[in-house]
DNA sequence: ATCCGGTGCG
DNA sequence: CGCACAGGAT
């Protein structure tokens, strides 16, 4: 069938993604890994028994927001909605109140009432495939994927902007506009989360935060990066 | 392809 | 000041 998935581009984008070496993607791991263990941030949804509907919740409110504006409130704004059926049975004023600290608020708090509503007629729990999970209302393809790597510590990348800019800089540039629907940087990061004995949770993590600490948009800190030696886009003399 | 939005940092 | 921020819906 003439899908897009069979155009040339999408095509060449995939082979460019499963042409670099597992040799590569091993070293590429293993300095992520070695420099999170010193240098990872630390915020509060980052534990072990944080529940799933927290992660849903910080995920939407991480959402072209900071993450350090995020742990900031969120510890707020959890006391008073403790659970979805807290958020459905709200008012659409105060919903919106307390999410303003985050930004984006009119929005977010619509879509949180609608998320909180349709969990709610499911019996209060989230579905369990990745299909129906992206059916309902404010889950993409990011929280979906979040949601898998959080409750089943399946190997799904947190690809976002950040994660993208950071994996095109090493690996090379993307084949398609959009990151959720580009075959290159989506072939990439599974195979880094895949070809590896690595936890997923804290590579997504290592990469997220080498990105956001190092591999920032302009003047990256290439001189402190763990990828420099090796990276096609550092401007340090090597 | 555009919009949503206040915040923090250079 | 201007930009970037752990995307998704329309």
């Amino acid at each position: 069938m003439g899908t897009k998935k069979y155009s040339p581009r999408r095509k060449q984008a995939e082979n460019r993604a499963l042409a670099i070496s597992s040799n590569t993607i091993s070293w590429f791991v293993f300095q992520i890994m070695e420099w999170f263990s010193k240098n990872g941030r630390n915020f509060s949804w980052r534990k072990n028994d944080y529940p799933l509907y927290r992660v849903v919740v910080t995920e939407l409110l991480l959402q072209r927001t900071r993450a350090e504006t995020v742990d900031r409130f969120i510890g707020i704004f959890f006391e008073l909605y403790p659970d979805w059926l807290t958020i459905a049975r709200s008012k659409s004023a105060n919903l919106q109140k307390a999410l303003e600290p985050f930004g984006l608020w009119q929005r977010r708090a619509a879509t949180l009432r609608k998320l909180a509503i349709a969990i709610k007629s499911r019996g209060g729990a989230l579905p369990e495939s990745p299909e129906e999970l992206g059916t309902l209302p404010g889950l993409g393809p990011y929280i979906v994927n979040a949601v898998l790597l959080y409750r089943e510590n399946r190997p799904e990348p947190l690809l976002d902007g950040s994660m993208a800019r950071l994996l095109e800089r090493f690996f090379g540039p993307r084949g398609l506009v959009d990151i959720r629907d580009d075959p290159f940087l989506n072939i990439i990061a599974r195979r880094v989360l895949q070809e590896s004995e690595v936890s997923p949770l804290s590579l997504n993590w290592g990469m997220l935060d080498v990105a956001a600490q190092i591999c920032m948009p302009a003047d990256p800190r290439c001189e402190h990066c763990p990828l420099t030696k090796r990276c096609p886009s550092s401007t340090c003399a090597k």
